[in-house]
DNA sequence: GATGAAAGATGTGGCGG
DNA sequence: CCGCCACATCTTTCATC
């Protein structure tokens, strides 16, 4: 489903994604029409999703960032996963097993901005209780693993 | 620093980063040149990091995705972050304050890799002790927040 | 700063091998 | 998968406002 050539032509997007096809053929020395349809198909199923621009999100004011554990009552949990992941503040949704059952990590312009969602998690349905882990720094932060 | 029309340009390219200059000029009525100093002046400043495709890591192997929170001694800590970020499963390491010191997301190919990977953190000098949620579910993971 | 035009590069689809 | 073709579209620059 997915070959030496395809993963070889993901890893040169993940590196710049704008890349011309040609571009892309001379480095993996294929013909371009081959380049062409190859990201067509890995569009078409689904392997890859789209494209994205990578912020600096610190840049453009979202000072903030956390990772949210939150306890919630079982019967009720996917519902409060999709209410959560709604919100425009929230990168990533994490159904997980362990001490909590939701792990979210969210950005925020500043603290106000932060305890609003906090108690609007609060205030859902069936949340128990949650924790707020507060990032003081952004070690690494990037969706781009080896293929 | 970002006005406007930055923030719809990014905006578009968020939904789609490969639309040509031309589409999201007419998207954004205004001229092509315009678009085009604007996504470069976004690069130059660091506003826009580069461009990258939204990958589907489940098909590509990635069927096991962690929030391992770790402890450690403060001395040491910057030294472990970079070490952690390092690992090719680590999408993501965030400096904490809270229960642990340290965030961890990363994604394996299966429980061997992920064992691994945790006997390797804790063979780090001044990591005290990990705690590792394995995401059932990933309901959401995109870093494509508003701006 | 924004604009539109223009030259060369690229995207896209299709052909036979 | 390659090489080639062909037309439409695009990138990139720049003189001009």
């Amino acid at each position: 489903m997915v070959d030496e050539l395809d993963r070889k032509i993901i890893s040169i997007l993940q590196e710049d994604a704008r890349l011309s096809y040609r571009e892309i053929a001379k480095k993996v020395g294929v013909a371009v029409g081959t380049v062409y349809n190859r990201i067509k198909r890995l569009e078409e199923e689904g392997i890859i999703r789209g494209f994205a621009p990578k912020l600096d999100y610190a840049k453009l004011g979202y000072d903030l960032t956390t990772i949210i554990g939150v306890k919630a009552q079982g019967k009720r949990i996917i519902e409060i996963e999709r209410e959560i992941a709604k919100d425009p503040h929230v990168a990533c949704v994490y159904d997980v097993t362990g001490e909590y059952d939701i792990i979210v990590i969210a950005k925020f312009r500043g603290r106000e901005d932060m305890n609003r969602f906090v108690k609007k998690l609060l205030r859902i349905d069936g949340v128990e209780k949650t924790y707020t882990h507060v990032a003081m720094d952004i070690v690494k932060e990037d969706l781009t693993l080896e293929v």
